[in-house]
DNA sequence: ATAGTGAATGAATGATCATTCATTCATTGC
DNA sequence: GCAATGAATGAATGATCATTCATTCACTAT
């Protein structure tokens, strides 16, 4: 049998040139994230998809180009995770405040192996500038967002804080938890970072995230 | 030997063997931030202290151990750092607690260097248990601290909040302002996290942290 | 001065790595 | 079926790395 109907993409040999990017790019995820950075080889990648050692570079030209496609593979899947939480959201800005909250302790985009890939590009992006310039990508459009919504809901609610410096807090505080659900995902889960995350919009504006007494003088 | 003369000889090489083992170490750091911890190796180690390769297997045994010393390094600037502080503090609470948060951004604890092997070390947790415990030890003490206090204040103000949760946010912010400050300096400076860190406390903390009417009525 | 001692060197070694490419293999078009 | 196409392989190559060690150097005691 060998007409195309007759078999899956699961059992072809040869895969078409997005799958198997993909696929790779999936095995550095969790080569990063098991042996690190510095440890993730050609070798550890090829293993971990269960191909052989030639094909990174049939598919990436480099290690090095591997290694950026990666990054931005998590950096895309983020900005549209958040994108399509924006749009499912509701219209008032508390709701989509807390969607945002939401998705950055979403179980798809917030696993260990990602946080991984996140702090470890991270931490390098002194030294290698494509990081950083990936990252700053990420962040600009996201602080942008995050920093309208706590403009709004200040000027909703009356509350003597600056928007701005409580939205840094926010951004700051998400990346902070992440950090300590790669460090020690049993002393942080994702619902206890969103339940922290959230505890802090309730400081920041109780009367958008409090009690629903509240909530209903606000809006 | 053993005569009086040779022992002040011998502490004096020893002393200069502790020199160089923290020549060696700041080098290292040096190094880290300046090309990651991947590219990171004897060669620009021994470079960056302006002594030969040869010297970092005869002070410390291999560069597993270097890297190991010189994260055990900064875990303990880091904890002595805070521990003077909370003796130089006042004895109330809202005191104790400023002056953690002071010292968090403390120049010597908080430069660019020292925040890129914070975070290189962090990303490595997953895969290298021995980075976790030296890490984790950080984390426990210094927690616990927060966390007294925390506790502390919500009962000397009767606030409605839930005190282990409002100060796993406030490490989460710390260690997310950390990052920002490696990320993007010319975007977070010090003064601007501190000032985010006092913010969210003030905002958690009003009658503390708050304005000085506030802070009599809570005193 | 000089012998003795340990620190420091850097060339040599073997291991590991990224990259290449001749070859094998699967799929498609005819 | 069969030739053509291109995906996949993995041994070979050269570069880079950590580590070793015979040697040099600096210093101290006598």
């Amino acid at each position: 049998m060998t007409s195309a109907a007759s078999m899956t993409a699961a059992k072809k040999r040869t895969q078409s040139k997005e799958k198997r990017r993909v696929q790779l790019i999936r095995a550095t995820i969790r080569s990063i994230a098991k042996n690190g950075l510095s440890d993730t080889t050609i070798s550890t990648v090829a293993r971990e998809a269960g191909l052989s050692q030639g094909i990174i570079n049939l598919h990436f030209q480099s290690k090095d180009r591997l290694l950026l496609d990666t990054l931005s593979f998590v950096v895309d899947e983020y900005k549209t995770h958040w994108e399509k939480a924006l749009d499912r959201a509701g219209d008032s800005s508390a709701e989509r405040l807390r969607a945002l909250v939401e998705v950055d302790f979403h179980p798809s985009l917030c696993d260990r192996n990602k946080l991984a890939v996140w702090f470890a590009f991270w931490s390098e992006t002194k030294s290698r500038p494509t990081y950083r310039k990936l990252c700053a990508e990420r962040d600009r459009a996201y602080d942008q967002v995050i920093r309208a919504l706590f403009s709004d809901l200040k000027r909703e609610g009356s509350y003597p804080v600056d928007a701005d410096t409580a939205a840094r807090g926010l951004t700051a505080m998400t990346e902070g938890l992440w950090l300590d659900m790669l460090l020690s995902p049993k002393n942080m889960s994702r619902q206890q970072a969103l339940d922290i995350s959230m505890a802090y919009l309730r400081s920041v504006f109780p009367g958008h995230f409090g009690d629903p007494a509240l909530e209903e003088l606000a809006s």
